[in-house]
DNA sequence: TTTATTTATTTAACATTGTTCATTTTATTT
DNA sequence: AAATAAAATGAACAATGTTAAATAAATAAA
């Protein structure tokens, strides 16, 4: 008989399959998202996400196309996470330089702090082309949806002009993912103070504070 | 009999022995050189590599410790290679911003066109801490080396003050592997025409052309 | 409640890649 | 030419991603 038990998850009415289904996948994506963040990208494969997530290796595929849709969703997941971290760390101060400032911060902080995310976001070669495109996407303008408004915040009251917004939006699109970069390829164990001095002399420099 | 006959190699006097090396060396490191250059880093390993170089993929670990150092050899040479590239496209040019920003298109076409190379230098997780250190360190300061001539003659004709000159290298180092990230990572095939616009945009931004 | 059928999970197996080692081949010395 | 040293190789192993057949669990039908 085609009767549904229905159950409600993020507010939208699903059947009970899909219920356990949208569990199990929790579960991989969990055990995934705590392997990245803890032990790095290297430690992430198909046996020891299972493992944690109490499963078989080969359960993985009833819920996964392949290991890659499975740490896709792992991208998207930290970067709303570090979107929302940028926001709740520069929640006490008001809109403008300081707290875009502050945001960007907050995003180096985080993927200095979960080195392995920061490989996956911007590095790993991302085989497989289905989810790239949007994926990436979502990952380039990650400083461009952290700075907004403060951005318009600054056009609205003359702060900025157009041109100069656009040439600020550049140059942090490009210089946080590069000062990243830095920080995870670096050769000798760098001081985060030290670092983070010269985080704050690029920001300067991008927001034309000197 | 302790007889070893020598052969003359960059000037330098070595046995027979030593040049034979040289030369098995140096066909492993051709053969992954052409790989990386025309099938990208996805493309290059032991067994790969070994055949292009016409021989049995056991012969390698007789000539490299194993594959990360052979491919350490390679990125030094690229190395070399593109800051060779940048020097050679700005000969025509005098000493100068405009010699500057010619010398840091030249890298970034030199990345874009290699995109393997690219990931190489400044991705690859670089398993074997071994050779990691002395080539981060030369990947990271690749942009200090080719802007350093004509940031020394700027710094010389007073058309830029120390102060501002350590703000241009730092925003050079971060926001050039930034911008070949962006490439690299693009969602769409972006025209190359409209990415050098922004490169040139990011590039006066750091040169306070504007 | 028992049986049949569908669904979910797992074990076995294969492909690919890096690596090691014993064996074979080649070069050198006596 | 025989003995020895050096170089090159194929067989084999471990780790990883993936598939597919076999098993277990859940559900529906009787």
């Amino acid at each position: 008989m085609f009767i549904y038990l229905k159950a409600k998850i993020n507010g939208t009415m699903v059947s009970n399959k899909e219920l356990q289904e949208k569990r199990m996948r929790g579960y991989f994506i969990a055990a995934a998202s705590e392997i990245l963040k803890g032990e790095g990208l290297r430690a992430v494969n198909v046996r020891s996400v299972s493992e944690r997530a109490g499963y078989s290796f080969a359960t993985l595929y009833n819920y996964f196309k392949d290991l890659n849709e499975l740490i896709f969703i792992c991208v998207n997941d930290f970067l709303e996470e570090c979107e929302q971290m940028a926001e709740e760390q520069s929640q006490h101060l008001q809109p403008g330089k300081e707290r875009l400032k502050m945001r960007m911060k907050a995003l180096i902080n985080y993927f200095t702090q979960y080195q392995g995310i920061f490989e996956l976001c911007y590095i790993e070669k991302m085989n497989n082309a289905g989810s790239k495109q949007a994926t990436s996407k979502m990952v380039y303008e990650l400083t461009d949806r952290t700075a907004d408004a403060d951005i318009t915040y600054m056009l609205n009251k003359k702060l900025l002009t157009d041109e100069e917004a656009e040439i600020l939006k550049i140059n942090l699109r490009h210089s946080l993912p590069g000062m990243m970069l830095f920080y995870l390829n670096r050769m000798q164990p760098v001081d985060y103070k030290d670092y983070m001095k010269i985080v704050n002399i690029q920001l300067d420099a991008a927001l034309r504070n000197n």
